[in-house]
DNA sequence: AGATTGATCCAT
DNA sequence: TGGATCAATCTG
């Protein structure tokens, strides 16, 4: 099966609609071992230079420059020194945003597996730091694509982000969005 | 509820 | 340079 990869003109626009789009979308990785696929579940949204749950919301640093930069492109860091967190870059350059991945449901076996939590989808399609600024709109080792289902807004869930109540205001702000099943 | 783990960031 | 912090997960 296959799809349409996702292009930079996507990833260039609002994140919250990126993030309600991105649902139903599949994350591919392309390595020595195969191809793997797997239907984007649940994501979590970080907006702008405001946003005080944004890594970005410091300022750019070596580390958040990748979030100023150019839309479709990964943004992978290390956290608590051991699990990798995958997130694509949105909006225009120069404005710090991203889409955290948090779940996803692999299809290749029956019944479907669902890898739930950023670490777990990051281990499982051997996301590492060497993916980090990768462009995921060139379609190469690691991308997203779209494979024509429609996804209703009705099925779509929306919840507070986890793990910053560091973020005052910020964390309550429903940003973390889930497909829910569909005989749910 | 507590341990784990190391890059990052900011204050000394 | 030191140390607190951290967009998480596992085990009990």
């Amino acid at each position: 099966m296959s799809g349409r990869v996702l292009s930079r003109a996507y990833f260039r626009r609002p994140t919250l609609r990126v993030a309600r789009s991105l649902l139903g979308k599949y994350l591919v990785r392309a390595s020595r071992s195969g191809m793997t696929a797997g239907r984007i579940i649940e994501v979590e949204a970080y907006v702008g230079p405001e946003d005080r749950a944004s890594h970005a919301s410091r300022g750019r640093t070596k580390r958040t420059e990748v979030m100023f930069g150019q839309p479709g492109v990964a943004y992978v860091y290390l956290i608590y020194g051991m699990y990798h967190c995958f997130n694509v870059v949105t909006e225009r350059t120069g404005y710090p945003a991203a889409i955290l991945v948090r779940a996803v449901e692999v299809d290749s076996n029956n019944p479907p597996a669902l890898i739930d939590g950023p670490g777990r989808v990051s281990r499982f399609f051997q996301i590492d730091r060497t993916i980090n600024r990768l462009d995921l709109t060139l379609g190469k080792t690691l991308w997203i694509e779209d494979r024509g289902a429609r996804v209703a807004e009705s099925r779509i869930a929306a919840f507070p982000r986890i793990g910053v109540d560091y973020a005052g205001a910020w964390a309550a702000k429903p940003w973390r969005l889930r497909l829910r099943s569909r005989e749910g």
